[in-house]
DNA sequence: TTTT
DNA sequence: TTTT
């Protein structure tokens, strides 16, 4: 059967990452990428934003937790996931974007020419 | 401020897709596609599965809605959206993948080679 | 059969991009875009370099030639294409990218958080 | 400097796959995959065809040197990359694909609902 | 819950 | 709610 599942996003952090720590000592850090769409024609329909969360795992994850805050502008590459729990007896799931690679695109409102750096999961070159 | 989105999935409809009209006439269908990830090393950690819910429109939704079902594989190009709503006075939110390419890749445990076609949005080559 | 063309590169242009027109007045540019790969561990390797020429049309083609110049970094989405041609009786060939969409990253060396636009080709959110 | 790099085709094998080995004992392995364009409205220009030249490495290479050959749909991720070359004191350059996932979407005009394995370079889900 |  |  054949299963292919890529998503590619660019936008900014609308908080500062959260990092912890799996029992095994590796990193799990969390954030959430706003994606503007384009400016609505309509002026009484808002913008789409899509708002997307995100996790990584290990050297990324350190990697993330150490540079990026609210605001940064970053490109993300993953896969997407539904997670899945329950809360109140309820049923609950969500999509959430496991990224392998980030992109730093500079600070909030700060030079991008130069000072960016990749956090490049195991997805090299 | 920049910002790209794309998508891109390979997997099974989850069941026969939903077409309905908008008041001018154009059809959306739905439907959902589930994209399974790799077996589970751990015998007691169930696969992996997304299921992505997906909204297509116009001349896409029509061929969707006409020659997909139940089952069918096929590839999806499109990008992510926040839909939000409320629910007993509570906001509900989920992602969902606005599709603007599909490709089909035959039938349910049929013959791949050949019978596809390519429903493709606004998204020439 | 099934087939799907999609590449999506961030880097910055080698040159200021060349506008021409068709007979039927309508634009065409052209530019190549410079995407590093990662310092290679190995000194006595130069890092990898990809070259990409791409072409864009209409509106996007516009907004290229008229906003961007040699230096600045982009994000492109498109497809790609063999570009075939005789030449002293030799057949050539060459990959070119058949951009759709083009994000502006900011200026060669300028600030990122603010002035970029999009030129978004017919791949709308 | 901010760079990303991904290509994601869906196409045919236009031969058997090429496999060798490095002086280091993996294995690489080329292939061309044909990605076909939408049927070209004007009849006197005959239709857009890809042909891209990809290369694999280690475990996917002996996938696809074992289990790939002329004809079979494949859907390959990866990243490109400019190869250059002298060739009688003239330099060549060409636009590869280093592939680093491949799924199989079944063989030559065969069934597509099962047969289908991954070969999934480092890019797990 | 949200970013620019 | 789920597909192969």
């Amino acid at each position: 059967m054949a299963n292919y599942n890529r998503t590619i996003l660019m936008g900014n952090l609308t908080a500062d990452p959260e990092k912890r720590f799996t029992k095994d000592g590796s990193a799990v850090t969390n954030f959430t990428v706003a994606v503007n769409g384009p400016p609505s024609k309509d002026p009484d329909r808002e913008d789409e934003v899509l708002f997307m969360p995100c996790v990584t795992f290990g050297k990324t994850a350190e990697a993330v937790g150490k540079y990026l805050s609210k605001g940064d502008p970053v490109l993300v590459d993953g896969r997407l996931r539904t997670d899945k729990w329950e809360q109140d007896g309820e049923k609950k799931s969500r999509t959430v974007l496991r990224v392998g690679l980030v992109q730093f695109l500079g600070r909030k409102g700060e030079a991008s020419g130069e000072p960016e750096g990749a956090s490049d999961g195991d997805l090299s070159f």
